[in-house]
DNA sequence: GTCTATAGACTGATAGAC
DNA sequence: GTCTATCAGTCTATAGAC
């Protein structure tokens, strides 16, 4: 992907940079404040350029959204799927995710702050998380049939369920965690902790 | 609480009604697209009033919210301390809660956007929902503290944990919920029904 | 690729009439 | 108690120079 040499001399190299460290005060700033009161002034003002500067990588505020999403989707899966191909199972992989967010808060900002956001049926986001909770609540769903059907999950457990809870739990540890920003860590949830206990309370054993 | 006449000529009762009136409205857009992005014109216009006219009930939009929040903090405990009363266990009366919720979706849309929103340090009501979460939790661990007591509580599940998964449960099932808006009732997530299996799951039995 | 300038619309809040 | 008018600020987006 990154082997594409960049033309010699039109500033190309330049400008892929800028549109980097744009998505990224992006993410910022729409995980801390949302998407619509996070204005481009102040994502371009946090890159060092002017927001018509701004708006020539990304043609509108929507389109940035997008781009941050996409973005996203590509980091999360790739490491996601390397976490399973390592050999581990899906609860440890979201487990392993969980980590990592702890470790960059803004992240999980945005992704609390947007999808509370999009809710609402006009939101630029919606589709987006429409289709993006669907497709992971069937995936952990299935992972749990699975473990059924050998005998790992608890019997008494319905593996629909089971997936709802399991995407619940992450994403409302998340919000506790980030309402308990500044207190000490051991008052604070330990989000991969909770995640790994509430996994194992769904198998035999 | 409502036997206190109204004074004959001051147009008293009236101006009350609007209060309320304008309340509601509140609470419908504050759920419908954020505190930040809701503004005192569309709110006054669903009231029919002009917004100065607004700002004679509320001297600011800060003062809304908060007074949006104190109502249904009062509105709520009244209800659950209703269940209570009445010999229901507190996982059943969160239920019952999440039952009424169900019916009025714009509460459910209020909490999820404000809670998200004001994870936010610089949030107006950053302080009121970090209070909200810390004694919520408190009640739910000392309840599951006591169930533990009596055996009732599985042996191997801790109240603090516990606590923080029933929580996170409620809030994560309720973005689920919004987020699957419009499609058929089979498809969309039993909420209540989602709420008694999980805390039956950590019963013992 | 980035800028200044600007259009056109919206915001919360205030002043003052009735 | 509600209004009109207004202030000073913000927003997204566009036009056009360099």
């Amino acid at each position: 992907m990154s082997s594409a040499a960049p033309p010699a001399s039109t500033g190309y190299a330049r400008g892929r940079a800028t549109r980097e460290e744009i998505l990224e005060a992006a993410v910022q700033l729409f995980g801390e404040v949302g998407y619509r009161t996070a204005s481009l002034r102040e994502i371009a003002s946090r890159v060092g350029i002017s927001h018509p500067g701004l708006l020539h990588h990304f043609p509108s505020k929507a389109a940035l959204l997008e781009a941050v999403l996409a973005r996203r989707d590509e980091v999360d899966s790739i490491a996601l799927q390397a976490d399973l191909d390592a050999g581990h199972s899906l609860g440890e992989a979201f487990a392993r995710v969980v980590e990592r967010n702890v470790a960059r808060p803004g992240i999980v900002e945005l992704f609390v702050s947007l999808s509370a956001e999009a809710t609402s049926a006009g939101h630029p986001a919606h589709a987006y998380f429409r289709r993006r909770y669907a497709e992971v609540l069937a995936t952990v769903r299935r992972d749990f049939e699975q473990l059924r059907d050998r005998g790992v999950l608890r019997p008494d457990v319905d593996p629909a369920t089971a997936a709802r809870q399991l995407v619940a739990v992450l994403d409302g540890l998340q919000v506790q965690w980030l309402l308990e920003e500044g207190l000490p860590p051991a008052e604070r949830v330990d989000m991969p902790a909770a995640v790994r206990a509430f996994s194992a309370s769904l198998m035999v054993g």
